[in-house]
DNA sequence: TTTAGTGTATTATACGAATAATACACTTGA
DNA sequence: TCAAGTGTATTATTCGTATAATACACTAAA
């Protein structure tokens, strides 16, 4: 029962997933913490943790001693949050990372290639 | 005192740039795990660390009860060991996040040399 | 064969992140 | 106004990583 990511984060994924297909519509009640915290089995702070990551990237938001509701272009707002942290802080780091061994994106792109696209060279 | 990375991982940056740019060469002991604990005012085994990473990358070789010693072609083994580990590595974690944030390869470079040159719209 | 150098194994400590236990506080409707 | 729902604050536990303390073991040369 362990996994790769932090419960909260899956939490935080599980969410966004929702919204973003549709399953959950602006206006709608989100799962409330509780009832997230008994399904999933885990602590209500967990819930929380994530909670408060999705209202910080305006996919949810809080109305006090009632629960959270999912926000106005929840779907468009979580993309957009997570694509400007990918920029933000993945991409400097991985770029960085890449010219100090030496390669290019256009390098990244063509191993990308080749290893999706094996071709007849690559035999048993 | 403090700083981003581990003290492990800089004694390891240290040894490849000082192979690298050929302040080491081919032969040569390296730095004793003692001595280098000393100067670094660190303990044997937090060197032991960064050596165990060396070695296993080819960069340094080891004879029991005398010392570390500089490996054959260590500055390219260094290099191909981190390239292959970029490789590995970093490239699939960060294309699938990438690709799952709707961004090709060919944006990010966009996005980069954008930063890196800002044009004249960009005044105080 | 002893000594002074070397690396190495074992064990302990420090600290931060993730998670949980528990008690508190707000909102609404009967 | 109180009960049952909601979120939230405080504190504790667990666990992994980095680092250190310390004792052990190998090698070479005097």
């Amino acid at each position: 029962m362990s996994a790769e990511q932090p419960i909260y984060v899956r939490v935080f994924d599980h969410i966004c997933i929702q919204v973003m297909s549709g399953n959950f519509n602006e206006g709608e009640r989100a799962p409330s913490v509780r009832e997230l915290a008994v399904n999933w089995e885990i602590n209500p702070n967990t819930v929380m943790r994530a909670y408060a990551l999705l209202a910080e990237s305006g996919v949810i938001v809080n109305r006090r001693g009632v629960g959270f509701f999912i926000a106005r272009d929840a779907a468009q707002k979580a993309l957009a949050k997570q694509r400007h942290e990918f920029i933000a802080a993945d991409l400097p780091r991985f770029t960085q990372k890449m010219r100090a061994l030496g390669f290019s994106f256009a390098d990244l792109e063509k191993r990308h290639l080749a290893k999706s696209k094996p071709h007849k060279t690559t035999k048993k």
